[in-house]
DNA sequence: GGTCATTGCGCAATAT
DNA sequence: CATATTGCGCAATGAC
């Protein structure tokens, strides 16, 4: 739980919506971003340079750029970042050289790249496993979508469901009204008991 | 338009919140997933193995891909997808012997993979290119965040504001049949006045 | 011809 | 050990 600020957030809104049966498909208007302005709140006012304040420059960015915390506030472009993606897909087992063995005099606790590459690349057991995690991620993926669109639905039925309930309440308290119109007149007209005792209620 | 079924709804129904201040940060609950087998439903029946059901195997698979549609329905896994992302991040230029001169005699909107790549890697402009789109990903997921987190705020607050309505036709209608039975009383007594029609108000 | 925006996907780190 | 989640980069594509 180190990155996730919206998406621990996400995941705890899950839970509370356990199942919606989302009947039928939306209806296709092909209107686009009807306000796309008014959307922009105080959470807008980041600029999307800068992908992180630090330097990332050594073997694995990726472990530094995930635990700094704040990744998509404030990106940075520069950081010499063709080493992250590019470099590591096809060739790897070579680049261990770059802390060459400065590393157990760093932190204890962080840089171990020499030894930590025993795993790598090309090996049968390496594409099982990611293969198996490209199967689990486009799972969720697709269960996230899933979400979303449940949550939208949900939304468009309550909204839907709050405007029934505010008519019925308009319709009641009209009906409300009347009948103590009607009480206040039998009581002028008949019983000369006190008027208007049901204005408390 | 070609593969983005969910993403033109989501897109749809964004616009129809145009803003919402989301006050409060949401409940810290701690529970994970109530009922998280309740949220399978009828599109939960796929099995996410097998990609696709298409054989990717030529250069340039993605393309393929994205133009069948329907990319996440039914995944595949074996496929030698080993070409996709791994072989194309470091060395292109040099993958256009795939399908010799049989592009021209394809589809001829199709296949013209020889004679597009003139702009590839390493080069100063290229990086530029995908720093920016780098820039412009980040900064669309995170809309794409805030979207999905204000609709479920918004969600949260329907579903509040709805409770309270109905507890207001609660109340109302409960007023509404107390009336009614003091005009009741009333009538069938006539002039005589009730006796104690006021305390069950 | 450009630009930025979206989006599916793979990778790696991390969480569970 | 496993799978699930998630930020990110890449490439394709859409939109302007």
């Amino acid at each position: 739980m180190s990155d996730s600020r919206v998406s621990s957030v996400i995941q705890e809104w899950v839970s509370s919506y356990p199942g919606q049966p989302h009947s039928q498909a939306l209806n296709p208007v092909s209107s686009n971003q009807a306000a796309p302005s008014s959307q922009m709140s105080q959470m807008d006012m980041i600029s999307y340079n800068q992908s992180q304040g630090i330097i990332r420059g050594g073997a694995d960015d990726r472990v530094t750029e995930q635990m700094m915390g704040l990744p998509y506030l404030s990106y940075n472009s520069s950081c010499l970042n063709n080493s992250s993606n590019l470099g590591s897909s096809n060739h790897h087992q070579s680049h261990a050289s770059t802390q060459q063995d400065f590393s157990p005099f760093l932190l204890p606790t962080l840089r171990a790249p020499v030894t930590k590459r025993s795993i790598s690349k090309d090996s049968a057991e390496y594409r099982l496993r990611r293969e198996r995690n490209n199967i689990a991620v486009r799972k969720s993926r697709d269960k996230a979508r899933r979400r979303i669109l449940q949550t939208h639905q949900r939304a468009l039925q309550l909204q839907e469901e709050n405007q029934k309930l505010q008519m019925k309440i308009a319709q009641l308290t009209q009906e409300l009204d009347t009948l103590k119109h009607i009480l206040s007149q039998r009581h002028l007209q008949g019983g000369e008991e006190g008027a208007a005792q049901e204005s408390s209620i």
